[in-house]
DNA sequence: TGATTCGTTGCAACCGGTTGCAAAGTCCGG
DNA sequence: CCGGACTTTGCAACCGGTTGCAACGAATCA
């Protein structure tokens, strides 16, 4: 059925290793011999077995991409960059959904089965203990968009999340907010956490009871605001953990005839495509995903070829992006 | 390294094939025998290696998945359901971004090499012709979100444009709308064309000049409306070719002081998840993506038995969710 | 007890490549 | 024209499983 390097070696009139050596580079053949095989090649359509070489070589050229959020449009951006990255460097992504479950067991057995050469775990949610059972199953692992931790087990690659806390209350401080609070994302998740504890140093006394929103999703966001409302009348300000949790919160305070930003302020987290609509306009810290996916990348890349090296953690600056859901400095 | 077949045959002194069989269902083996081999496997933490067994079995449960639309958050919901989908029958998707791409050949090659047990191409601006490489090149495929012809050349799951197209004029028709227009997605696509004729068809003479957005994104629906607007002022209605689509051309009207829908009447197609967050309330044609894709998965696998069963197109039904972007029926 | 049947097992070949090794071939200077 | 150095080539073993075939043992039946 299928054109094996054999057809292609009898029907050239060399041997098998001639035709193999054609195609894997730095391998020894003379120019006569790789024209008369590229030309059969081309005639029979060959196309070399990646399964049959990763059985030799032990690299499949598979990278397991472990995700669990499908419902954040964020994640539509992720995948995009991390599809285009991988294929640019000739590698493939397994794609695995993890939908809802926490055991990583399921995932690692069968990132194992098809020997996958490393794994990212792209999640803000997931404990470091997932992407540690990858590391522990002998897998090469990069936790994107994890959290730092003091010792970090697997490769990290994420934002600060304490700096992120402290630089939204300086930002809502600067504005003259007196009251400000936070609306997190899932409570368990050690970023929400992170950026709780820096958006608690950077307003101190001025930071009202917050909320934590049972999932990164608009129907969260909205929900937890609502809850937030029917305590009492809103802050000045809030800190969303995310943006599609911003964009909720926001339509929760317009149904209840809260203006934002005249009556209240609206910053939230990780700039994706939508916050930018012109009918969102959500001022919000950015995430710089490009980069963070990239030094992923890369540091799965280079952990492949030498797995010894020891965790690390990459860390990179967020920014603010002004748009229409703050008031503007006095 | 890793530990094999061999391994847990020596420890568990049986043959290779002992342990083979063990782990194959239908196969041979008696009970002393399998709860030995087990009992080691577990001991060494032993993973069959899915590559090894493909190359003999032929089957490698990899379906490769191929995309374009990495900016449309439906696809979001896409991939969901369509990893989720393989993952639940023991399949494995494999990603593959175009990225712009629009020459099937080197994902055609990539896939081969990997020897994918089958090609889902996921895209409703993808030419027939796209899907068509894969099935020359011996891959079972389905084009889901692809377009019924006459004559299909390759499986096809989808819906009728032609009737969506209808359904969307017939609604506007029914709410008294006297000026009605399309804003399409990309001209070249033949589900855009299908839309078209079958609005025209549903609303003759009404149909004012209509207009094809550059892509399926916020601001090509928001650059097509203000192209429109341009032009004189707006028909009392408007058809769009996709949600998001709608809110970028909703954006526009309202910038440019048209109220939806006291002024202007929206309707989209597909009834993403964010078609129904409370601040964009988009009446739309709701488009079956789950029942696309499980068929998708289902002709997919089918085809991967029976290569030979002949092009099937399926189509499913829309219908019409409503929300707040067209005025009430009178 | 001997013949027959059936389930279990191991051998060995195979899937489609890779690669160390040694033989063969090429090119050079002397 | 010869010896040495370097390049090219094929052989054969190996990667980690699968599977047809024949041998084996146990159970069944006469």
């Amino acid at each position: 059925m299928a054109v094996t390097l054999k057809d292609v070696a009898l029907r050239a009139g060399v041997s098998r290793s001639a035709v193999s050596r054609t195609f894997t580079d730095g391998a020894s053949v003379s120019a006569r011999t790789r024209e008369a095989v590229e030309r059969v090649a081309a005639e029979l359509g060959y196309a070399p077995s990646a399964l049959a070489s990763a059985l030799s070589t032990g690299r499949t050229k598979l990278i397991g991409l472990v995700s669990s959020n499908f419902h954040n449009p964020i994640f539509l951006e992720i995948f995009d960059l991390f599809t285009r990255g991988l294929q640019d460097r000739g590698l493939r992504p397994l794609l695995v959904n993890l939908s809802g479950e926490t055991d990583p067991q399921a995932s690692v057995r069968m990132l194992r089965q098809y020997s996958v050469d490393g794994v990212i775990v792209a999640s803000s949610t997931l404990p470091p203990s997932f992407a540690r059972a990858f590391k522990d199953a002998g897998l090469p692992v990069v936790h994107s968009f994890g959290r730092r931790t003091t010792k970090p087990e697997t490769h990290v690659v994420g934002i600060d999340n304490v700096e992120c806390g402290r630089m939204a209350a300086r930002t809502l401080l600067a504005r003259d907010y007196r009251t400000i609070a936070f609306l997190g994302g899932p409570e368990s998740a050690s970023s929400t956490q992170d950026r709780l504890t820096g958006f608690r140093e950077g307003a101190g006394p001025l930071v009202v009871p917050s909320i934590f929103a049972a999932s990164y999703s608009f129907e969260a966001g909205r929900a937890a605001m609502q809850t937030l409302l029917s305590w009492g009348p809103p802050a000045q300000a809030y800190f969303c953990g995310d943006d599609v949790l911003s964009i909720g919160a926001i339509s929760a305070l317009r149904d209840a005839g809260h203006d934002v930003p005249t009556d209240v302020g609206v910053i939230g987290l990780n700039d994706m495509e939508i916050a930018g609509w012109a009918n969102i306009d959500l001022t919000t810290i950015h995430q710089p995903v490009a980069d963070i996916i990239a030094a992923s990348i890369e540091l799965v890349v280079s952990t492949v070829t030498a797995p010894d090296c020891l965790p690390e953690a990459r860390l990179f600056s967020c920014h603010i992006v002004e748009r229409g859901t703050l008031r503007p400095l006095p």
